[in-house]
DNA sequence: ATGAGTGCAAAGGCTTTGCATTAGG
DNA sequence: CCTAATGCAAAGCCTTTGCACTCAT
């Protein structure tokens, strides 16, 4: 159940102190329910529900959690990734783990994250660059999904 | 108003014949409204959300839309486009269109279609399947989205 | 102490569904 | 004719909000 391509993370410790500060950086707390939060987020390393988040965290309660991921979006340690379904998923923000993308299993619902080679990514970034300067496009970010059966889905489908 | 970059599309007669023809593949009817539907979608050129349909066309009733719109995707004739917001937008499938990808507004929520050279897009794809295959995954297809702030947006800000 | 954070429950908003009516083949 | 499709309204479901209580500073 681990993910399929390892994608590097800061130490809890380091992003421990990243959290406070860029809270501190927007005057919110960092409560005790926050550094849970972004712990479960850390132990998770893929993009997760609020379901996950619930389940993997009895103490949490949804309404707090989606309060608490609003902040957290807000002091940009976490992002939210658009999912195949209708449930938000979160992770963390790209600066605290490595760029990468998303395998999104439209059997299951779940998300892993992936990396491609730097070459790739930079070819890639090249492209996408010339495209928008074409259309007058301001480029904030890019995502880039790939769509299909996770390996344990395509296993069970046997 | 128009796209920032133009991208081909099936000339709307032999789209008609098509939508006819995977609708009775599926058993499903070729009514007038679907055929509207069709058209506005071919219309739009973009990938629309349910109010810009509603908008575009007063005969279209939200219910109706709704349940059309997903008849429509099991033909496969229309596909499902994840947004920045939680708004559902539609366009037509890929094989009627050119393979692209989106510029998503985060200001005004508007998508447009892009396309990258062929080239671009063959090594992309070549480095997406390296990844997938480590992974294990089967990958169906794939989403690239430049996410930013398009040009009337941009203007209007000043 | 004092305002931010939390929990519970109720409300919102996009989407889906039930049911009677209409129309396609 | 007879079932699928449609229109209207009501219900669902994820998410957000209101309000009183608790905790951090």
């Amino acid at each position: 159940m681990k993910p399929p391509n390892k994608v590097a993370t800061t130490a809890p410790a380091q992003l421990d102190a990243i959290a406070a500060e860029r809270l501190a950086a927007i005057e919110q707390r960092y409560t005790s329910q926050r550094r849970a939060l972004v712990n479960a987020l850390q132990q998770a390393g893929r993009p997760v529900s609020i379901a996950d988040l619930l389940d993997a965290n009895k103490s949490f309660v949804q309404s707090s959690l989606y309060r608490n991921l609003v902040v957290l979006e807000q002091a940009q340690l976490v992002i939210r990734v658009v999912a195949h379904d209708d449930f938000a998923h979160y992770e963390l923000g790209e600066e605290l783990i490595d760029h990468h993308h998303h395998l999104i299993c439209t059997t299951c619902g779940r998300i892993d994250d992936f990396e491609i080679s730097s070459d790739d990514e930079h070819e890639l970034l090249k492209a996408l660059q010339r495209s928008a300067k074409r259309a007058g496009f301001s480029v904030s970010g890019h995502r880039l999904d790939l769509v299909g059966t996770c390996a344990t889905c395509k296993a069970a489908a046997v």
